[in-house]
DNA sequence: ATATACGATTAACAGCCTATTAACGCTCTA
DNA sequence: TAGAGCGTTAATAGGCTGTTAATCGTATAT
């Protein structure tokens, strides 16, 4: 995840140097790459020599406003997601930035979990940040494809159905690849307990997915002999 | 401008009277259709029943919540925009609905400009003003078309007329092609309830849908035993 | 008011699917 | 080497689903 959004662009016009620096960290850490100006001209022309797929404008600023940089924008490009930020809580701002075409107006002070959140939202409603969280159901095993939603695991052409259980115990041998998880955590987190025949119902499943999962010599579920598995997935 | 609108679905969940009034006139003043629910079992049964192109969500709500509401709705349709309304401007909040993937997020009180200025925005942004939205109710499925709106399965030439209840159903498992779709969210939307008889029914409607669309041996409704049901359609 | 038509629900039965249990043989470890 | 742990296959029971037919309820026409 972290390293599909090093690709994306963010222009941020912020003249209080504190918080713009925070902000820009905050950013980084998610692996977005942030071009930082403190104001309207240095944006303006940022924006003409670079593309951004997010534009993120403090209103007040020296030189040009937060708007009048926006209009700009918008003339070079129609499409591109902007968000403004205001100290103000003014109804009169914000229906300016609306009418501008602001896709979004977040009031100082904010908190980062917030901020993150609006941002994330606004490049997956732009397609710019792959739809939901559906990443996390998707899993690569070898040659595989397993889609834990769908409950089912893909091999070329070939779409071998699931059943619940099926998936379950499979997505949690997934979350752990290449480590041992334990035959207890498997059991009280797909069959919710622990005890004699539910063990060996799992070893029957575990079979199962042997099963499944032999066209490809390089996946492996290994017995870890008296404490659980570990499935073994080539990078 | 107005007349294009006329086209325009909104789902407005709502108990306070007096507001809901208001918003609903103002909304209906600029050309859009309003669905007015008082709560929120309402509400996901209406979404069930009709095609929306927005939903606007309080989030204290007898008998469930806006969260609730919206989770559901995103079950049934992953890409419909939805705004929440608030009367706090709790942080917390907030952060739930950005979370499940609110598109914008309002707090009272709000002026009637801004909220339509939101709306508008949010309804050019997922492109449901340019292309008036009149696809959302034909669906194509294999070789036949499915006219939702009209309550007709179409074949070449012939025209095989549905009941509302056929045509309901139909519509969810299109909206859910190729993908699994519990028999809980199907008999939410389209019964409002869940219980073994109205299972059994289902079951009866599904048996009856897989004979219309017996002729395209390419479109297939799989159960997904004890989970739901997938519609198959090739692209 | 009565008859009719239609759609939806309920009933009934058959068939299917799945998780579990049993059984047997093998492997690992103490 | 004994005993516990695991691999695998097969059989079973119980729940879930497919389908048809009968029944119920409601709207419509006579």
């Amino acid at each position: 995840m972290t390293e599909e959004k090093k690709n994306i662009n963010i222009l941020y016009v912020e003249d209080d140097m504190n918080l713009g620096f925070v902000v820009k960290e905050v950013l980084e850490e998610k692996g977005y790459t942030v071009k930082h100006c403190m104001d309207g001209d240095d944006a303006i022309q940022k924006f003409g020599t670079d593309s951004f797929q997010l534009c993120i404008l403090d209103i007040m600023l020296p030189n040009k406003d937060g708007f009048e940089v926006a209009e700009f924008i918008r003339k070079v490009d129609a499409s591109v997601p902007i968000i403004f930020l205001s100290a103000k809580s003014l109804s009169d701002d914000k229906i300016k930035g609306l009418k501008i075409g602001a896709d979004d107006y977040i009031t100082k002070p904010f908190s980062t979990e917030e901020f993150l959140l609006r941002v994330e939202n606004l490049l997956k409603r732009t397609g710019t940040l792959d739809n939901d969280g559906a990443d996390k159901d998707v899993f690569p095993i070898g040659k595989y494809t397993f889609n834990y939603k769908e409950y089912c695991l893909i091999l070329g052409d070939d779409i071998k159905r699931l059943t619940e259980r099926e998936a379950n115990l499979l997505r949690l041998l997934c979350l752990h690849k290449n480590q041992i998880i334990t035959r207890e955590v498997l059991l009280k987190s797909v069959w919710g307990k622990d005890d004699y025949f539910t063990g060996r119902s799992m070893d029957v499943f575990i079979s199962k997915l042997r099963k499944y999962l032999s066209l490809d010599e390089n996946v492996k579920i290994q017995v870890v002999h008296g404490i659980g598995f570990k499935m073994i997935i080539p990078n």
